[in-house]
DNA sequence: TAGTGGTCTAGACCACTGA
DNA sequence: CAGTGGTCTAGACCACTAG
């Protein structure tokens, strides 16, 4: 029924309804309104809630939505960009850096992360948890694993683990030559814990910066930095020197 | 039936099914092997299909299965390395650039790219289109924007349009100098076309690169590539000259 | 044509938030 | 406590693919 004899292409409902909601989104709302609960929309567009649920996913994923349960669902703000230095090289923990140290423990890295570092499978190393926020807004969380073989001298300092650790971990890998480093993005899902620092469910969309830190051929850190890619457009500030910014770059139907 | 007991946190069966699945398909599939169908699954695991989907789809959202309607859900490779050159810095279309013209149009771009561009909002620019193919399957869709004035002397171009004119306008572009270059990376859905064109459903998610080319204080050019965030991997070849590279990084539980 | 994944429904209950 | 989004069910039908 109304089918409005148009779109022979049979356009699913959810798609239809996110091109009708992001308008609707664009001309009619303001940031941080909030929108009328799922049962409410989904009879005014006469969908079942599942179907409008399928819509606001969407939504969220490009960053136009935020939900959250027991209270509602908003127009989020526009991402906000977060700077990830490509150019810049220097260890982690230099300088300003953007990142807190939260804490450190000494474990057996998962095996992907063993291979990069070339240590065996089930050697420990130093696993440095860090987080970083911008605009108030916790945004990443970062596990960081060092290799004992790339700050010797560690030993004997006070703090057996927590920030003061962390922070003893980070302040050893300044001393060595930094030969270069290396990055890859990709999309992951956020692990219990990291959702957990993220303010958002397991699950949840998160963008995955892998940073390899190379001194003399080898290794000497990996760095596994987790955006939440809701509200996140990470950018890499190359050399224009320019500033400025447009909007989002959502996509248009 | 085997709650285990354990988990009193009360994990969601779908998250839990999704531990499970990604443990077997680390021990018990080899890339390309085709499993069980959904409702076979579902009822292998007493679940309903819609629970048995959800936890499909973080997996598929992972990299890790690939499912075409009709065919089946298979084993998918470890997500492929698309290098995104930050380093280097050149006007796309320059020498190789793994780019496939596509065809060319002259249209008004969405009000963000007008926006970024500083044109008016219906002006209307070159939109060039061009693919990306990677280990023989189409990785990147990207529409690069170029405004009149960037290539003022393409009047009279024999083509109208089509891939021949779309190759003319980056020739024309080489001859500009290149002042700088700006890259952002977020999340997005498909459209309609680049789904298609990426041989995924609408809604798939994207990694979505957004390129600034300055020229003398101005934006001569803006890029907009979409690249499938479940088959590939965003790299910075950076600095450390090195090669290598280990398996995918994919959450672990 | 048979079998797959994709969409959709109409319910139910749960976990969480805030007044 | 009432109201929200999150999870889950057991169906149905559709769109697509391949033999």
């Amino acid at each position: 029924m109304g089918t409005t004899q148009l779109e022979s292409v049979a356009e699913p409902k959810y798609w239809h309804l996110r091109t009708v909601l992001t308008e609707a989104l664009d001309s009619e709302f303001t940031v941080g309104e909030i929108l009328p609960n799922e049962r409410e929309l989904a009879a005014r567009f006469g969908v079942a809630r599942a179907t409008l649920r399928q819509a606001l996913e969407q939504l969220e994923l490009e960053g136009r939505l935020q939900r959250r349960r027991g209270v509602g669902t908003t127009v989020a703000p526009p991402r906000v960009g977060v700077d990830v230095g490509v150019e810049r090289q220097a260890w982690p923990g230099a300088g300003d850096d953007a990142w807190q140290p939260v804490d450190c423990a000494v474990a057996a890295p998962p095996a992907a992360v063993a291979d990069a570092l070339d240590t065996g499978r089930d050697t420990p190393v130093h696993i440095v948890r860090r987080s970083r926020v911008s605009h108030g807004q916790p945004v990443a969380a970062e596990l960081l694993y060092v290799p004992h073989s790339s700050v010797p001298d560690l030993t004997g300092i006070d703090a057996p683990s927590g920030a003061a650790r962390a922070r003893a971990v980070l302040r050893e890998l300044q001393s060595l030559a930094l030969a270069g480093q290396d990055r890859a993005v990709e999309l992951g899902s956020a692990r219990a814990d990291d959702a957990k620092e993220l303010d958002r469910l397991p699950g949840a969309p998160v963008l995955v910066v892998t940073t390899r830190f190379f001194t003399g051929g080898r290794t000497a850190a990996l760095s596994v930095a987790t955006y939440r890619a809701d509200t996140c457009r990470l950018t890499f500030g190359a050399s224009g020197g320019v500033e400025i910014h447009p909007g989002p770059q959502h996509q248009a139907s």
